[in-house]
DNA sequence: TTGAAAGCGATACCAA
DNA sequence: TTGGTATCGCTTTCAA
């Protein structure tokens, strides 16, 4: 670069680095500096990192599905959070890659850390992860993937909580939204699971409503409720309640006296909804928590994988439910 | 890497992509990817995108706020499209980072192309990005910067759209709700604008009504509604609307009767809503459109600028105004 | 058909 | 206090 400048770039190194180890004078840090900035100079993160060795970048694929608010916070702070932590992260766009390959691509670009949400890592891609130099890769899904620290999401909590919530209420005939849409099964099945879990043995019943995301299909299911005799329904999540309910309501069934309603992520529209929604909070990790485990586990990689279950799931009752 | 696999790491670049110009004998490329598949062999892309000189990496900053399914299915068919033509997009986690800092921090990956959503980068940052090797920097955003590409996306078309419809439904007393919510100024500013542009001369009043997205914030502003004599009242989007109408409801205010409400965004819960809601459809370039500019101005880093006008803005009348 | 070697840009050691 | 130089991993040209 600005050698042009009239100095080795050994010194522009130093000076743009504020290396301690050497001084340099005060005027010669000056002309670099100058250089610098006339010649829009950027360092240039690919050899820098190549002949570090190492990088701070923490890689995430990027979602593939449109992500509600509750995500977006979390990602957003999380970034916030390891940016503190001088750390990079970058959300890395994998169409329709899976698995392996996806682990091999993330891996081309040498990240420090690696966090993946959902369940599409396997121990194969965390071991070509781990070779490639990744200090921490951390899955946030249901389950410990090999070798991989993992914040155990599991879903099923929710579901769980909601179907213990009803049967409390004396419900026993319970339905539960499973969306139709694709890249929503990750939390759709262990929520479903939740409820068949939360009622085993009680001999209530619980029977799978697949439904999409509009107002057709909500109407034609709201159109068979009476043969189906439900008394109450989990909806996966708010947005489904509000188009169910809004359905249910439109076929002349009342919420919550012959079917209550329960959704979850406590979004606010559903405490604009009439009956107010009954919903299922979620408590994730805080991006801080998050950042924290990501830098130990990079200090420290050969540390034993930890594994912590972090999602609670407590109902907020309104008056849907 | 795979040396040890008794051939030179020349030998080991040609067949793991693939070149044409030289021949390698079909046992020697079995060897080759045995050796790269058994060690977990993945090329290092600083290095490679050093030696070449570019990279694919097309670079966007992460939006730094909950960011809805309109613009969340946006980046997701830019993705796709991007991917298609062998572009890897990746959203950089730019902090509170601004301007020519962000800039900066961007070159530093030396991108091939750069997406800057918003209005946060200057001719400044354009110029940096491009010296440092960027082939395109395409903003979207209300205007056109200094030497960079632009989809001029200027959201006073949404508010215009909104406006002129209520005017045209006799509406002359005209609130619109400014969210509080740091990070959408960038939306809600050229939204007003919009409304009060389409109003000009007309007689019509403008009144801007900040409101912050919570309950509380909603009753208060319901509260005063008589004292503010409103008939009409564009609500910045549909989960704005949804929040005030509901207040407005519960206030004892006849929607549209006494007030009309208009939102924007066409979301899905719009339908759902009691009286339907009146809303403003955005026409977004679709992704492959934009990754087709991209394409060209990678390939011709040369031409001047284009800058095209794609947002359009079309209201569907439904129950509320 | 394969190997040797230069060079991309930044850093860190050693010598001046 | 500074400059020369080896090095990181990969591609590519030239030679063998």
């Amino acid at each position: 670069m600005a050698r042009l400048a009239g100095v080795s770039r050994a010194t522009v190194s130093y000076v743009l680095n504020n290396a301690d180890a050497v001084r340099i004078s005060e005027p010669t840090r000056r002309r670099v500096r100058e250089a610098a900035r006339e010649l829009g100079y950027v360092p240039h993160a690919a050899a820098r990192s190549l002949r570090a060795g190492h990088s701070r970048m923490v890689l995430m694929p990027a979602p593939a599905f449109p992500v509600g608010p509750v995500y977006s916070q979390f990602i957003n702070d999380l970034q916030v959070a390891l940016g503190r932590l001088d750390y990079t992260v970058v959300q890395y766009g994998t169409v329709g890659v899976h698995d392996d390959e996806a682990a091999r691509a993330w891996a081309e670009l040498r990240p420090v850390a690696v966090l993946v949400p959902g369940s599409g890592l396997g121990p194969r891609g965390v071991a070509v992860l781990k070779r490639s130099g990744a200090r921490a890769v951390v899955t946030l899904g249901p389950e410990t993937v090999e070798g991989a620290h993992a914040l155990l999401m599991d879903h099923d909590v929710v579901g769980h909580s909601a179907g213990a919530h009803l049967f409390d209420q004396g419900r026993r005939r319970i339905g539960v939204v499973v969306p139709r849409e694709p890249g929503l099964e990750a939390f759709s099945a262990p929520r479903l699971a939740g409820v068949r879990a939360a009622l085993r043995g009680t001999g209530a019943t619980v029977t799978e409503l697949p439904l999409a995301h509009d107002e057709g299909a909500a109407a034609r299911l709201a159109a068979r409720w009476c043969e189906l005799g439900l008394d109450a329904v989990f909806t996966y999540n708010d947005e489904y309640a509000m188009l169910l309910m809004r359905a249910l309501q439109d076929a002349g069934v009342r919420v919550p006296e012959e079917t209550a309603v329960v959704g979850a992520d406590n979004l606010m529209l559903g405490r604009l909804l009439r009956p107010r929604l009954t919903t299922v909070h979620l408590d994730l990790p805080s991006g801080a928590e998050l950042a924290a485990l990501v830098d130990r586990a990079v200090r420290d990689p050969a540390a034993a994988p930890e594994a912590h279950k972090v999602m609670g799931a407590s109902v907020i009752r309104r008056e849907s439910g």
